[in-house]
DNA sequence: TCCTGGATTTCGACG
DNA sequence: CGTCGAAGTCCAGGA
C-alpha cells in the first residue's frame, strides 16, 4: 500500500473539519434512519460524506444512490462514546427525522474546503423545450397565437403554454415533455383539457406506447419533438 | 494540517484502483456532460466518486445531489494527456451520454474495496402501506372485499387495489400514497376511475389543497392513514 | 426490451 | 410555508 502524500489533508482530526469542509469518512458502520420510513444497515464498510451545509451521504460500493442520507439543513453531530465509539448523528427537522451512524473504525478520513464553486450551466431542460415552443407555436399549431405560458388552471394546476388557433380562436393547452411521454403525462394534460374545456396538444421525443393510446382515446394531438439543440 | 496515518490507502496510485475499489478524488477540474441535455461546469474544487460499478458521481460543497453523474453501467476510463493532465471519461449507452472531467490537480485520491455490503432492510414504503391496507379493507371500505392488487388495468396503468363493496358490488379502485396526495395522484385515480367506471377512494397521510377540492368535484372518498408502524 | 409508477425522492418557483 | 411540477431524475417489477 502506497503511503500517504505529505500535508494530504487527511487524518485522525477530521471532527475539526465539522461544518467547515466536505469530509470524507472510510468506515465499518451500523446505519439507522427513522422518519418518513425507517430503515437498518447491518455492520458493513461504507463511505460517508459530511457537507459543511448538512448534507449527509452514505455510499456503499454500488449505485448511484446513497443508501441513507440526509438533505441540506441537517444538524450533523459526532458524539463519542466511553468505550471510544463514535457516533454521527444528522437530525432534520419538517419532516422530523434521524440518521444515526454507529461507527466501529474508521480506515481513512479526507476533507477539503472547496472554496470555489465554479459556474454551472445546464441546457436541454423542460423550460428550454417550452420556450422554444412557444417561440415557434406556428410550428405546432398553424396560426397560432400564445395566450399564456406556465398558465394558472385555478384548482386543477398550471399549464405550460395555452394558445388559440383559426379560423375559431379555438382553445388550446399544450403539455411539453422533454423526455418519452406516458400515462401520467396524458392525464395530467386532461386534468387541464377538461378544466378549460380545450383542445389537447402534448409534445414530446418520444411517446409510450399506452401513452398514444390513451391519447387517440382522448383525442389529443402529438408532436414528436426533442429539446432544441444549444 | 495534519501528517497522513501510515498504511492509508490514499497516494498517487489511485489509477490502478479503477474498477476494483471506491475511489475518491479532491480535484481541480472542469466537467463536460452531454447526452440526454447537457453541461459545463467551470474549473473548480470537487469531489469525484468512481465505483466499481460504473457508477460516477460529481459533488460540490452544497446539496443531496450530485454537480453531474453517470449510473451504474458506465465506462469509465483514464486519459493521460502530455503535460500530465488527467482526463476521467465515463460513457453510458442508451441513452447515450458522456460525462467528461479535466482534471487539472489531484489534492488527494483514496479508495477503499468495500468488501462486506452487509444488510438492509426499509420499512414505511408504498408497499407496506398499500398491503396494509388491502389486510384491513373493512376498515376503509366496510363489508369491502379485495379483488386485486396492482390490478392492471389495460391501456390506462395499474391500480394499486380494486375491491367491492355490499350490498350492490359496487366497485372500488383505491389509489395509495405514503406521502401527501397532490393533484397528481387524483389524477391517477380518475384514469383508473373513468376506464373501470368504478368509485374511487384515496388514501394518504394527508392531502394538499388542491387535491382535496379537485377530488371533491370528482367525488372521491379521502381517507388519512399514514403507514403502520412496523 | 419497454412500460408503469414509486421514491425517506430532491429541487426550484411561485403565490 | 404550502402547492405544483420537473429531473440528465434513478430504480424495481412485470409483461
Amino acid at each position: 500500500m502506497e503511503p500517504a502524500r505529505g500535508g494530504m489533508p487527511c487524518g485522525a482530526d477530521w471532527q475539526s473539519q465539522l461544518n467547515r469542509a466536505v469530509i470524507v469518512l472510510y468506515a465499518d458502520c451500523e446505519v439507522y434512519y427513522d422518519g418518513r420510513a425507517s430503515s437498518r444497515a447491518n455492520r458493513a464498510w461504507r463511505l460517508i460524506i459530511i457537507k459543511p451545509d448538512g448534507s449527509l451521504l452514505i455510499h456503499t460500493s454500488e449505485g448511484y444512490q446513497p443508501l441513507n442520507w440526509q438533505p441540506p439543513g441537517s444538524r450533523v453531530t459526532i458524539l463519542q462514546s466511553q468505550q471510544g465509539g463514535l457516533e454521527l448523528v444528522a437530525i432534520r427537522r419538517r419532516p422530523r427525522e434521524m440518521v444515526r451512524i454507529r461507527i466501529y473504525e474508521v480506515e481513512w478520513a479526507c476533507w477539503g474546503g472547496l472554496p470555489s464553486e465554479g459556474r454551472f450551466e445546464l441546457r436541454g431542460t423542460h423550460d428550454d423545450l417550452k420556450l422554444y415552443i412557444a417561440n415557434n407555436i406556428g410550428k405546432y399549431l398553424p396560426g397560432g397565437r400564445v395566450i399564456g405560458i406556465e398558465y394558472e388552471v385555478p384548482g386543477f394546476g398550471i399549464a405550460d403554454i395555452i394558445a388559440t388557433t383559426p379560423p375559431d380562436g379555438a382553445k388550446w393547452v399544450i403539455e411539453v415533455k422533454r423526455q418519452c411521454a406516458d400515462l401520467q403525462a396524458i392525464s395530467q394534460l386532461k386534468r387541464y383539457t377538461e378544466a378549460l374545456k380545450a383542445k389537447g396538444l402534448l409534445v414530446a421525443p418520444c411517446f409510450t406506447s399506452g401513452a398514444r393510446e390513451l391519447a387517440r382515446k382522448y383525442g389529443f394531438k402529438l408532436v414528436e419533438e426533442a429539446p432544441p439543440p444549444s
